[in-house]
DNA sequence: CATATTCTAGAATGAAATTCTAATGTGATA
DNA sequence: TATCACATTAGAATTTCATTCTAGAATATG
């Protein structure tokens, strides 16, 4: 069998160029604002290796939002792990979260507000999957508590928004600049919330 | 004093008709990929007419944004106004929230999804002014009832998230068809979930 | 080295937002 | 009623920008 031809050992740098002048761009101009050119100047590349690599503009924005999402979620995988107790687990969910915003703030910044995305199929699909995975490790991680009566037990979808809703519309209100006091110095207020509120009692 | 040249009588008709044509577009086919062209053919009226209104594609989408924020407010107060304690108040937010996502659903998705409108600086100012007058009366209705010590005494900031963060994050996620249970039918979980999170104990 | 394939480049294209100019409608005033 | 000032409508012209296209340079494999 034939590999010739496989991708360059340059390619997955000039990606990560391509993605980081995007995001840069998407931040300061705006996601709808931002043109080709614009990245494509701030890339330091051609219009065609931009449509080589992504495909359209929307290409760019998917690939930005896939990588954030999958970073954000294995790094709370990662810590759930080591939590022993519901609570420990709820609030590691919420505080997880903030601490990522809080590092990532360009990042965050273009996550929360890309519901605008217009997906292609495949990129709907990428992240069908990668929500179900990881959605199905936090679901199988929480369950047995739930059977032990230490959490509410509560219609499935709404968990989700209970525990993490709060801190995600907090850090849209802090990433935006609404508010002055830092998402770091009320993700305890929101942890506490968030476990108040589907804790057994 | 002169009074010539006052809006005609008709202008306050097209502007409605021209923005139910443009939400009919933004909801079937996205707020980015609809075309003014489009909008314009179904408000059966001239690109210059679209232009004279609304000054451009997102002026029309922030009048949109506008007018709706402006209804789910209004409708809040005055349901506030019948409540009589504090646990009545805070399912009364999260309830009419319900209600009114439920009833205005294609509206709600507009709003739901548009963090991505690149406001001009007078509708942002507009939306500032009309934020504060409503955080403001919502602030001073509940107020007493923390100074009562019948709610937890929290950073300011942190109540709205708190109490409409959960509901709004469901209401997303129905409103773009990823969950199959209504959003009425899970409105009272997210009630007791904010007011768990909010009481005094 | 030969060759298949990836990658880069930038000009050409086409679609769509916006601008512009002219005409028409409307209500107020004389 | 006639006229004026401005609001409104219209659609052609312009501009901007995403995307496509074609060709050449770079790279990996045999």
């Amino acid at each position: 069998m034939s590999r010739r031809g496989q991708p360059n050992v340059a390619t997955g740098e000039r990606r990560q160029v391509i993605l980081a002048a995007a995001l840069a761009c998407f931040d300061e101009i705006g996601l709808a604002a931002t043109t080709m050119e614009q990245i494509r100047d701030r890339a330091r590349c051609s219009i065609g290796s931009l449509y080589h690599h992504f495909g359209s503009k929307e290409g760019v924005a998917s690939a930005l939002f896939i990588d954030g999402i999958s970073d954000l979620n294995a790094g709370l995988l990662e810590r759930l792990d080591h939590c022993g107790s519901a609570e420990d687990g709820v609030r590691t969910v919420v505080l997880h979260y903030g601490d990522w915003v809080t590092r990532q703030a360009t990042l965050a910044r273009f996550l929360l507000h890309s519901r605008e995305i217009h997906f292609a199929p495949e990129a709907k699909a990428e992240l069908k999957a990668i929500y179900q995975r990881h959605f199905g490790a936090v679901f199988s991680w929480f369950g047995r508590f739930v059977v032990r009566g230490e959490m509410k037990q509560l219609p499935p979808e709404t968990y989700i928004p209970i525990i993490s809703g709060p801190i995600e519309d907090y850090a849209r209100l802090w990433l935006s600049g609404r508010t002055s006091t830092p998402l770091a110095e009320v993700a305890e207020v929101f942890a506490d919330a968030a476990w108040n509120a589907v804790r057994a009692r």
